[in-house]
RNA sequence: CGGGGCGUAGCGUAGUGGCUAGCGCGCCUGCUUUGGGAGCAGGAGACCGGGAGUUCGAAUCUCCCCGCCCCGACCA
C-alpha cells in the first residue's frame, strides 16, 4: 500500500512556469514528473509506477503477438551505422560522443542497424523466418526542438520492433500481425486513436500507416473522412481529380499588368480588365524551390499555398526542399519574382511538377516571364508541358476525399505508434540474407514498428484530463483506489488503514492518503489532481456506519456500509 | 537556424541605479484547527543564470556567454 504520509511526492498548487500543454502542467503538478533539462525528464515514483504499468501492457500484447523481447545498449559503436550511411545522413540530431581512445560513439535514436546485425549473427536460413523481436529502449534524439513536456522529448522510451521475412507476401503478414497487435494495445491503453496512412519518409521503405492520438495540442495533422472512414497524414493525402472537359480556349494572349506581384492584385486587374470576375482559383501560382539543387516550378491553383513538406514527401528521393531565395534569382536572370509561368520553362532551365489540380488541358492565367505582364488562356498540354505531378498543395477541411469524394475534416494528434515496411535497405546494407529452399541466397526483408511509451504516458493525459486533474484509465492508473482518511481521530485512521488492507488482500492496489498534518480540503484536491479512478472517503460518516465512494471520473458520489466496505467497493471497482 | 519571450529560495512571483532583496505556496518548531488547497506566533532557506565592464554604489545599465519556454523550420 502506497502512503501518502511517506511517499517522495510534493504535489504543486500553481502551474509550473515552463508548461504549455495540459499533459506537461498536469504531471508537473501532481508530482509524476520533474524537468531535468530540455526535454530530459525524471520521474517520480507516481509516474514511475504510471509509465511502468503502460510498458507492462506493451510488453504483454507483443509477447502475445508471439514476438521476442532482446535489449541493445544505448551506447553504441560508430560502424554500423557508419554502413548505414546513417552517422552522417542523421546529421545534428544524433548525440555523438568520444571514448577515451578518441573512438566514435552515439547514442542510440533507433537501432535498426543492431537488429538487423543480431538476425545475421544468429540466422542463416529461410528456416529461421519469419522472426519478429523488439525491445523497450531509451531513445535519444538531440532535436531541434524538444517540446510539450515528455511528448517530445530528447530521451524517451520507445518499443521497437522489427520483423523478418524471406519475400514480401512474409513481410505483408507480419505487418498485419504489428498492426493487429497495436490496435490491441491502444485499445488496452484507452487512447483513442485513428491509423492514417503515412510516407515511411527518412526511414525509406514502402507501405507505412501511423497511429495517432486526437488531441488539440498534437503536433500531426492529418485527414480523416467521417463517411467513409479514410484517414491520411497530410503529407500522404491524395488528391481527387477530374479530367477536364472543357473546350480548348483561345491561344495565349498577353496582357500588361502593372504592380501585380501578388494573386490578390491579378485578379483585380484581371477582372477590371477584362469585365470578368474570376476567381484566385483561375490563376496558375508558379512557386520556385531548389529540389536537392535542381530548380523547380511547383504549379498550384491561386487559390492554394505550396505545402513544402507534401512536395518533399510525394517527389521521389527529394531529400531537400526549400523556396528559392534571392540567389537562386540572381542564378537564374531569366525568372522575373512574381511574374513566373511555366510556358518558358525549357528555355529558362525549369523543372516543373504540378499539383495534380492542374489537369491536362486546364488553362490558366499566369505570369508572362517579364516584369508587369501576365498571360492568358495558358493552356496545359498545349502550351506547356511538366515532368511530372507531385502533391504540392496544402490540404483544407473540405477537399474531397479521394475514395468517397466527401469533405474530410482536418485534426490534429499526437502520433503514438507508427508501423511501416522497411524492405531491404537494411539488410543489403549490412548484409543479413538466408538461404531460401533452393540454396540460393536471399536479402532479407524487414518491417518497423514503434510506440512511444513514454510518450503514451504524456497522450493517455492528454485525452483524459479535466480542469482539476488527470484521469487515468484503471489499467494505467499508479493505483485502482486512493483511500483518504479525511478528519483527525484515530479511529479513522485505524478504519482506514485496516480497509485499505482488505482491498489489497483482494488484489486491489491502493493509494492511502494518511497524512495528519493534511487537511480534507488539500486531499480531496490532491486526490482529484493525482487522478487515480476510484476515491474512497472515511471521514465524518464513518459515525453513522458510512464510507463515501466517487468516481473520478463521472463525479459520481455515494455510501457504502463501513461493515462490508472492502466488498462493495471490490465489486463497484471490478465492474 | 529565424522570430518572440524569460532567467530572483523547492514552486509561483514583486522589485527599472540607493539602506538588511519583498510576498504567496511549500518546508521546520509550538499552539489552535480538521468535509474542499485552515489560523496565530516563531524560524530555516537566494553568492538575484555566469563572466566582464560602467558607477561612490548594480538584481536593476552595457557587452559577451549559458540555460529555458513559445511560434516557425525540422522531426519515429
Amino acid at each position: 500500500m502506497l502512503r501518502m504520509s511517506t511517499l517522495l511526492l510534493r504535489t504543486l498548487r500553481d502551474d509550473p512556469a515552463d508548461a504549455e500543454v495540459a499533459s506537461h502542467r498536469l504531471l508537473v503538478r501532481a508530482g509524476y514528473v520533474r524537468r531535468v533539462a530540455a526535454g530530459v525528464y525524471s520521474w517520480l515514483p507516481l509516474g514511475y509506477i504510471t509509465f511502468r504499468n503502460i510498458e507492462r501492457v506493451v510488453r504483454e500484447e507483443m509477447d502475445a503477438a508471439g514476438f521476442q523481447e532482446v535489449h541493445f545498449p544505448s551506447l553504441l559503436p560508430r560502424e554500423p551505422y557508419e554502413a548505414t550511411n546513417r552517422w552522417s545522413e542523421y546529421g545534428p540530431d544524433l548525440f555523438r560522443l568520444k571514448d577515451r581512445k578518441g573512438n566514435d560513439y552515439l547514442l542510440g535514436p533507433t537501432h535498426e542497424e543492431m537488429f538487423t546485425l543480431m538476425v545475421k549473427g544468429e540466422f542463416s536460413s529461410y528456416k529461421d523466418l519469419p522472426l519478429s523481436i523488439y525491445q523497450i529502449q531509451t531513445k535519444f534524439r538531440d532535436e531541434p526542438r524538444p517540446r510539450s513536456g515528455i511528448i517530445r522529448g530528447r530521451e524517451f522510451v520507445m518499443k521497437d520492433s522489427y520483423s523478418f521475412d524471406l519475400d514480401d507476401a512474409g513481410l505483408e503478414v507480419s505487418y498485419q500481425k504489428h498492426r493487429d497487435a497495436y490496435v490491441k494495445t491502444f485499445n488496452r491503453l484507452h487512447l483513442n486513436f485513428n491509423i492514417v496512412s503515412a510516407m515511411s519518409g527518412a526511414m525509406g521503405g514502402s507501405k507505412s500507416e501511423e497511429f495517432l492520438a486526437p488531441c488539440p495540442t498534437g503536433e500531426d495533422t492529418y485527414v480523416l473522412c467521417n463517411k467513409c472512414g479514410f484517414a491520411a497524414n497530410v503529407e500522404a493525402m491524395v488528391t481527387a481529380t477530374q479530367p477536364y472537359t472543357g473546350s480548348a480556349p483561345a491561344a495565349m494572349e498577353i496582357f500588361d499588368s502593372p504592380n501585380t506581384p501578388t494573386i490578390d492584385s491579378l485578379v483585380d486587374l484581371y477582372n477590371k480588365k477584362f469585365g470578368e470576375s474570376v476567381s484566385a482559383s483561375a490563376t496558375l501560382k508558379n512557386v520556385l524551390v531548389m529540389v536537392d539543387d535542381v530548380a523547380t516550378a511547383i504549379l498550384v491553383p491561386g487559390d492554394r499555398e505550396v505545402d513544402l513538406k507534401r512536395v518533399g514527401a510525394n517527389l521521389p528521393g527529394a531529400k531537400d526542399v526549400r523556396l528559392f531565395e534571392d540567389e537562386d534569382f540572381q542564378n537564374f536572370p531569366g525568372l522575373v519574382k512574381g511574374y513566373v509561368g511555366p510556358q518558358d520553362a525549357k528555355k529558362l532551365g525549369l523543372k516543373v511538377y504540378a499539383d495534380p489540380r492542374v489537369v491536362i488541358g486546364s488553362h490558366w492565367i499566369t505570369g508572362a516571364n517579364a516584369k508587369d505582364k501576365h498571360i492568358r488562356f495558358v493552356t496545359h498540354g498545349r502550351d506547356f508541358s511538366v515532368d511530372g505531378f507531385v502533391e504540392a498543395a496544402e490540404v483544407k477541411a473540405g477537399d474531397a476525399c479521394p475514395e468517397c469524394s466527401t469533405p474530410v475534416v482536418i485534426d490534429r494528434a499526437i502520433e503514438i505508434g507508427h508501423i511501416f515496411q522497411l524492405g531491404r535497405k537494411y539488410a543489403e546494407a549490412l548484409g543479413l540474407s538466408v538461404l531460401d529452399q533452393n540454396g540460393k541466397s536471399q536479402v532479407v526483408t524487414m518491417g518497423s514498428y514503434g510506440i512511444g511509451v513514454s510518450r503514451a504516458v504524456a497522450a493517455i493525459a492528454e485525452q483524459t484530463h479535466d480542469e482539476i486533474g488527470l484521469n487515468w484509465p484503471q489499467e494505467i492508473a499508479p493505483a485502482d483506489i486512493h483511500l483518504v482518511a479525511a478528519g483527525k481521530e484515530d479511529e479513522l485512521y485505524n478504519f482506514a488503514d485496516k480497509l485499505g488492507k482488505d482491498l489489497e488482500t483482494k488484489g486491489l492496489r491502493v493509494l492511502f492518503d494518511d497524512r495528519r498534518d493534511a487537511s480534507p480540503g488539500v486531499k480531496f484536491k490532491d486526490a482529484e489532481l493525482i487522478g487515480i479512478p476510484f476515491i474512497v472517503i472515511v471521514g465524518k460518516s464513518l459515525a453513522d456506519g458510512k464510507v463515501e465512494f466517487r468516481v473520478r471520473k463521472s463525479g459520481d458520489k455515494s455510501e457504502l456500509s463501513a461493515n462490508n466496505a472492502a466488498e462493495e467497493i471490490f465489486a463497484a471497482v471490478r465492474k
